[in-house]
DNA sequence: ATTTGCAGGTTGTCTGACAACCTAAATATA
DNA sequence: TATATTTAGGTTGTCAGACAACCTGCAAAT
């Protein structure tokens, strides 16, 4: 070390060796794994003793590989039993906005927008992309939902499906996971405005055009009309926000 | 116990305590004095000895903890330093998604379609929204470019940059998160194109057809028409996402 | 045949220790 | 005096051993 002066040039040619925590090689080397499906979905990990003496680590640097791990979503850890891949390693990004949206927890407007985009250019890329079986799973949800005007859990839980299915149908699992992803954070606020204080027919009401206007996305949807599909669910998005907002208006303050 | 048969019905009066972890609480709590920015970005935690005292936990808990939140790109550990709140609290699922992708690495097709739809979208919002600042940081992004048209590094970043800002502009930090999500992850891919062979005048001839669409993007924004902002970062993307094709399917194979 | 109790294995947590590392003050050197 | 070196203390990363809480399955007791 006989460097003398402030460092003119820091010697481009070295690449900065990156110190790299043991940890961190055990994860990519777990999720590795996992997507070379060598460890499968609800399958169980050796015991962490095991595990330890594999990679040659210790007990406690495992443990916050694993730990982070279960916090991503893709590990499972059961005290007394074992450690488990987790079966929906899709909903680990779900899992993570949620913690998102706990560091800044003021974001529902964003949310709100954020929904309106992805849903309506799901439906334009869904009416494009849709299967024939898609299409009957979405009518099923429908018809699950003119069976239950009166049964807001059920109602709602049928709502969802819906939304999602649309999501699947354009085949794309990373927008799927997104619109799952913001539908199941706001799904939280949609389940409270359930029990706020509103005239039953008023509910009713607000069910049946929203079924109406479930019925429009299928029919462009079913019709392959992308456009029209885009502006059907539109529509019912702005509709159903403004319905959010109103009841979390009348529940806050 | 003496209920017999195959458990008729499961009690429903009892509630399953959840036997949360020491762990989970605490980062439950750090999470929650980050977002009421009692630690703020950049600040230092105390010492884990220090923390183990406070939270009345031993350090192996205390580490998982943090471990964890380092993962997710919340907290960023030096060792011989201390802990630190991360400054971009924003780019915390960029990480996670790369983690994701690694679970299902062939969803680059699927990237680049959510890309498109993301961007034309902020580009339409940002239309909308942005601030004369706003405006002016893309256009030194673009000014960037032009004088780096022959240092792919910097030009990359200035491309990026450009991108980032659109998404900053629709106010939203959500979906400022979500792209810069997508972006960031693909960012490793074009970069590897760079190290593709290829001519540097097609290169050139590329940089400067770029160029142009940033430009017309910028105009479009400035001008705040939407819809015309919303087409010109859809044929920016298309271009640009033929590009990345290309060069991935000379290089894979 | 049903229940109880026990044994072994597993995760969750604690404690103490050491290595690698960084910072900054004290010291040695020009 | 000013600069370079050494040293001391603090910090994270890792390891090893131990105990508590827990689950499973089998054997023993009723």
């Amino acid at each position: 070390m006989t460097v003398k002066s402030a460092r003119p040039e820091p010697l481009q040619e070295v690449s900065p060796i990156r110190r790299t925590s043991l940890s961190d090689k055990i994860i990519e080397q777990i999720i590795d794994l996992i997507s070379r499906n060598v460890l499968q979905p609800g399958e169980r990990l050796p015991s962490e003793k095991d595990l330890c003496k594999r990679f040659g680590v210790g007990r406690a640097t495992l443990r916050e590989a694993l730990r982070s791990l279960a916090v991503m979503g893709i590990l499972d850890g059961r005290v007394g039993e074992g450690t488990f891949v987790s079966h929906n390693n899709q909903r680990y990004l779900e899992r993570n906005l949620q913690w998102g949206l706990l560091l800044d927890p003021k974001k529902v407007e964003d949310l709100l927008e954020t929904r309106l985009m992805l849903e309506t250019q799901t439906a334009f890329s869904a009416a494009r992309k849709a299967t024939p079986a898609n299409l009957e799973a979405m009518e099923a949800r429908i018809q699950g939902m003119e069976n239950s005007v009166d049964l807001p859990e059920q109602y709602l839980r049928f709502d969802l499906e819906f939304h999602l299915l649309v999501a699947e149908a354009t085949q794309n699992t990373i927008l799927h996971q997104l619109v799952s992803m913001t539908r199941g954070y706001l799904q939280a606020w949609i389940k409270e405005s359930l029990v706020s204080p509103s005239s039953s027919s008023e509910d009713r009401h607000r069910a049946e055009s929203s079924i109406r206007e479930h019925r429009a996305i299928l029919k462009a949807l079913e019709s392959g009309q992308a456009e029209l599909a885009r502006q059907a669910m539109k529509a019912h998005i702005l509709s159903s926000s403004a319905d959010l907002h109103q009841h979390l208006e009348q529940t806050s303050t």
